[in-house]
DNA sequence: GAGCCTATCGCAAGTTGTGGCGATAGCGGG
DNA sequence: CCCGCTATCGCCACAACTTGCGATAGGCTC
């Protein structure tokens, strides 16, 4: 079983709790915040700490079967992890959040990496900017 | 004068703690973080409470007069707003951060406008990935 | 299935950043 | 130069994580 051989290979354990929250992170459609997975486990599982559910967000993201994504400027969202290959916009004027297909950023991540040989993660954050309704009002 | 017009224009004032922050964060050489500024303050004037800085940082990036970049994950990092333009590749595995010129970021936003009329603000974020030297031997 | 090693847990305290509130003080007008 | 309006301040409490630690419990071995 792939997810044994995973915990086996990097020493981890498959607990209780973290099962609990993978499944809650996996049951949730979309982008979730580690607030968010710990309220929804704890209202099944009362005893489980808030602590718990953000130490096995990063395990689950160690063993690959989550990632995190940042979309605005500070809260951290997590999703499972073989979601489609997609990037976010998102604006900073009206918080509206866009979803784009991979090429434009496969077009950047692939000249990072001919020309610096760094390989971008160009789905862990989203691009900040403003929208094409948001532009039309200037701001200021 | 520019600064007096600026202040006037958007209907704020000028105090001793926001003259404090912006030096602060002009004699700061590069990106520095909102505790950083608030330590160096309170260095010298221990009764400037964090709070306020925090909200004088806001204050001046509605001026015009810094900027706040995320190059890692969580920290948001200040710098005064005439900084030439450039971008971030960030390392997830060692942390290390590299200048980029804005060529490839600009490539990017010109996509982005002329497909999603999205206007990118590209030094915001910094792009997450894996450097060339953590390339070489694998994390996983 | 008993025992051991140690990953993981729950708890409690610490860190970092945010928001409400009454008091203070810029700054434009008279 | 004094007055008044209100932006801003300092303080306090809270929200969102993070960390240290002793206790618990996976899971491998025998």
């Amino acid at each position: 079983m792939t997810l044994q051989e995973a915990l086996r290979s990097s020493g981890k354990r498959m607990t209780v709790q973290r099962r609990l929250v993978l499944d809650a992170v996996e049951k949730a459609r979309h982008h979730v915040t580690a607030d968010e997975v710990a309220k929804r486990v704890r209202a099944k599982y009362p005893q489980i700490d808030p602590s718990t559910v953000y130490r096995n967000l990063e395990a689950l993201e160690e063993l690959g079967l989550v990632t995190h994504t940042h979309l605005d400027d500070r809260v951290t969202r997590w999703h499972r992890a073989d979601s489609h290959a997609h990037g976010h916009l998102v604006c900073r004027i009206c918080g509206r959040e866009t979803e784009i297909g991979p090429e434009i950023l496969a077009a950047m991540a692939g000249r990072l990496r001919d020309e610096y040989r760094f390989e971008a993660d160009l789905a862990h954050s989203a691009v900040v900017g403003i929208c094409r309704q948001c532009r039309v009002v200037p701001s200021r």
